[in-house]
DNA sequence: GGAACCCTACTCGGATACGGCGTGTCCGAGTGGCTTCGG
DNA sequence: CCGAAGCCACTCGGACACGCCGTATCCGAGTAGGGTTCC
């Protein structure tokens, strides 16, 4: 079992929005061809990430995408969440029911064991991807490449970025 | 997302082997039609389990499954991983390797910032499994059946249970 | 010179094929227990 | 009555189809900007 790669997609293409000016937007072809994926599919990501509110969406010449809150207020469960949906991972089908000792209709009271046990697995999952938000990508992404990089990187996206 | 149905399949066939005297073997076929489950489709994840070392298993008539451990020492991890597979979650690429900007064969140092955050996330909810074993579960199970279901159940098992 | 209009190019969004993996089923190899036959 | 041999039924284990979801792609609706034309 895995996540879709559209969820690392995405990831980045946040990480990419945090980075530009408050309001300027980057369209899907640029975020594509940045990290070197489809364009098409990408689109399809993205829209999700519109639909979960995580993002604006600008049409015409200059537009595409930007976040629709601060960067510190988007976590990666909101991501993750947006592409995956929130249910759980382990999705409980109350097996146990058909223990065939039981009698005719018998309704158990409380939830199933095994299920508490995923389900509190799951919430720290999440937990854990709450944690952390774009904003605090930030600082590892310009360490990580170097001051030079970084701004040619800059520059290459907003030479690309619209207004809307 | 969601991990696929043998996770629960097994859990619950687990359980049921952990409530078994020492030493005894359960046939799928009880365990399959003590759950409701297609007989055929639970040998496959019972043979995952057996390939993983967490149970052993016996040919001929009055064989079947037995746990190769004492229950306390078989934790929901173990098991959620022997069908699963001990692969993270979140598959990082490395997409953002594919930079325009970035000189060629330019090779990062460290891990990306976003697998960082997806891997920190995996390793909890892992943790959390860890956490519980398959003696944690008995007593909650007794309770929510009741004494008297789970002498029931318990004799139906035994009755159709085997010394290998 | 200024403003309104039109046209083009660019954007997102949903609808449409293809492939791989999970799901479900089948059959064969091997083994333990029971029956039966002989001593 | 006891022991051994043969047979049978039951078990796991791997190999074989089917269906659904993730993957990938295309085309259409709508919009902003720029150029042109008219006043």
């Amino acid at each position: 079992m895995q996540l879709r790669n559209q969820v690392e997609w995405v990831l980045h293409a946040a990480a990419v929005l945090a980075g530009l000016p408050r309001g300027r937007y980057l369209p899907t072809k640029v975020l594509a061809t940045f990290h070197g994926i489809p364009k098409e599919y990408l689109s399809k990501a993205l829209q999700a990430l519109s639909q979960a509110g995580l993002v604006e969406s600008s049409l015409g010449p200059g537009g595409g995408y930007r976040l629709a809150a601060r960067p510190e207020d988007i976590s990666f469960l909101d991501i993750v969440e947006a592409v995956e949906g929130k249910a759980p991972l382990f999705l409980c089908r109350d097996i146990r029911a058909n223990n065939p000792c039981l009698p005719e209709g018998y309704c158990p009271k409380d939830m199933c064991p095994v299920a508490k046990v995923m389900l509190r697995a799951d919430r720290a999952w999440r937990a854990s991807l709450a944690e952390t938000s774009l904003a605090d990508l930030a600082p590892e992404v310009v360490e990580g490449l170097g001051p030079e990089l970084y701004e040619a990187t800059r520059n290459w996206l907003m030479e690309r970025s619209g207004t809307g």
